[in-house]
DNA sequence: TAAAACCATGGAGTAGAGTCAATGGTTTTA
DNA sequence: TAAAACCATTGACTCTACTCCATGGTTTTA
């Protein structure tokens, strides 16, 4: 699959696909025509994308992303504190969720005090 | 309230407190004795700081937070659509609470799959 | 087959959110 | 009372994560 049909299927721009390629998040091989230099990815790298994006809207850096993908691939990393690493990760992770929803109530309440207001206004 | 006991009390760094003010999120008066130049909070300044960590946290930029604000405490914005406004932000951490919990999924299976392996491991 | 659409590389530029340093006053404390 | 700790302002700097050229090949399409 080419660059462009990667991104129309994932939302992400091309320049976003070179990016996280020279990041080291995705791989693609050389194209299958030696005539030209476009870049061919696997199929699954759609997948592996969505994970990606996913966490990176879920505030994971692209640092602790390729750790974590690396790690996933080869099984080790050397002398490299995986679980410490994760325990980090899902702490953050809970609590990115604690405050959103925190932040998610008080938007709830407002827009429900507006409609509220609406309610005595509109009828006059 | 003085700014490096609302930093303490919040573990907001001073910058940042004086960044937040520049902004207009968070506001103070001069200081009670004219001697010098200090900043005073309000004690409440606190809890609106805590509010503005969670949003960040969640995701919200600054500049939202500085709209959502301004319209909570005078009410009114002009001809600005706070329906929509509101309805964009609720969505964008509905969005962050599930690919946060996707993310979270992944990693607390990861973890799982690690400490299987080790009791596997250890025992030999 | 020529224009339009796609792709590559390299490097510069941008936005957002702080963070740091220099300089110079004010308070607190040993 | 002098050192240590605190505060102010201005402006430069950093970091992350893209995004945007400019230039030049390759495919696709009308």
């Amino acid at each position: 699959m080419r660059i462009g049909a990667l991104s129309a299927l994932t939302g992400l721009s091309r320049d976003t696909l070179r990016f996280y390629e020279k990041q080291g998040l995705i791989r693609s091989r050389p194209s299958a025509e030696p005539s030209n230099t476009y870049r061919d990815y696997p199929e699954e790298t759609a997948e592996r994308l969505r994970m990606i994006s996913d966490a990176r809207d879920a505030g994971l850096s692209i640092s602790d992303l390729k750790t974590l993908l690396d790690w996933m691939e080869t099984g080790d990393l050397g002398a490299f504190d995986l679980d410490a690493f994760l325990d980090e990760r899902i702490t953050q992770l809970e609590h990115v969720i604690a405050t959103a929803q925190r932040t998610l109530d008080i938007l709830n309440g407002t827009r429900a005090a507006i409609t509220m207001s609406d309610q005595i206004h509109i009828p006059e």
